[in-house]
DNA sequence: CCACTTCTACCCACTTTTCCCCACCAATCA
DNA sequence: TGATTGGTGGGGAAAAGTGGGTAGAAGTGG
C-alpha cells in the first residue's frame, strides 16, 4: 500500500529518484519494473507492472468506435511506458509524458494505494486549492455516509 | 502488447523507423510484415500481418449495401497496404496513406495493444486536448465502474 | 522489342541519443 | 565524529536514428 506525498526533483535527464521507503516494496513486487502512463487530470500514473496489466486489459476491451472509450484507450494505453528502476532507485520519465503532465523540475509523487500519481508542482497545488474550495460539498455520490 | 507513444520523423522517402523496443516483437510475430490502413479518426492503423487478417475478414463479411458498412469496407480494406520492415527497422508509408492522415515530418506512433496508430503531430495534440477537455465525463457507457 | 528513364528497395556509414555505472555530496544515526 | 544510507550529477560505451548512395526493377516511349 503506497501512501504519502513526496516532493521530488526531475534531474537534467528527466529522471526521478523513488523515495527509499517505497523501493523495497517495488523491487519485491515486480523487480523494479514500473509502468508510467497519463491520467486525464493532467498528472501521471505510476503502477508496479503487475498491477497495471489488469487495468490495461480492461481498457483495451472497450470499443474503438465509442468516442470516449477510444480517447481513454489512447490516453491510458497510448501513453503507457514500461520503465525500470536503475541501481540508484531512479526511473526515467519519457519526454512525451513530461510534456503531457507539464512537469518541471519540482514534482510530487503521491501514493494512492495500489499506485502513485505524479504531479507537477503547479498541478498539485491547484488540486489542493480545489479541495479547500469545494468545502462543504466534498462528498461524492455513494459516499454520503463517509465520516472521519 | 504494444503500448507507449513515440515521436518519429518521416524521412524524405516517406519512411518511419519503428522504435527498437517494438522491433523484436514485430519480427517474431510476422517476420516484420505489417499492414497499414486508414482509420476513420483520420489516423493510420498499423497491424502485424497476422492480427490484421481476422479484422479484414470481419469487415468484408458486412453487407455492401448498408451504407456505413460500405464506407468502412472502402476505408479499411481499400486503404490497406502490406509493407515490410527493412534491415534498419523502417517501413514505407505510401503517399496515399500519408495524404489521408495529413502526415507531415513529425508523426506519433501510439501503441494500442494489438496494433499501433500513427498520428500527425497536429492530430495527436488535438486528441490530447479532447481527453483533457472531457475530464469528468470520461468514462464511456459500460465502464462506469472502472477505476484506476 | 529494345532502350532509356524513373522509381523503389536495400545497404552502408555517420551522428545522436540513451542507458548504465561510478563517484561525490549531504544528511542521519550510532 | 565517523560510518552508512539516500540523493544527485556526470561520463563513456553501445545502440538506435537518420541520411544518402547505388543497384536493380519496373514502366514508358520510340
Amino acid at each position: 500500500m503506497f501512501q504519502g506525498a513526496s516532493q521530488l526533483t526531475l534531474d537534467a535527464k528527466g529522471r526521478i529518484a523513488i523515495p527509499a521507503k517505497h523501493r523495497d516494496a517495488l523491487s519485491t513486487v515486480s523487480d523494479g519494473r514500473l509502468v508510467l502512463t497519463a491520467h486525464p487530470h493532467r498528472c501521471l500514473l505510476i503502477y508496479p507492472e503487475p498491477a497495471w496489466e489488469p487495468k490495461r486489459d480492461e481498457v483495451l476491451r472497450a470499443s474503438s468506435f465509442e468516442p470516449r472509450a477510444a480517447l481513454l484507450k489512447r490516453l491510458l494505453v497510448g501513453f503507457a511506458q514500461e520503465e525500470s528502476m536503475d541501481a540508484a532507485g531512479r526511473v526515467l520519465v519519457s519526454p512525451s509524458l513530461r510534456q503531457f503532465a507539464q512537469l518541471e523540475k519540482q514534482v510530487w509523487l503521491v501514493g494512492q494505494g495500489s499506485h502513485f500519481e505524479l504531479w507537477s508542482e503547479a498541478g498539485w497545488l491547484a488540486e489542493q486549492e480545489k479541495m479547500l474550495a469545494i468545502g462543504a460539498d466534498l462528498l461524492p455520490p455513494g459516499m454520503e455516509s463517509f465520516s472521519l
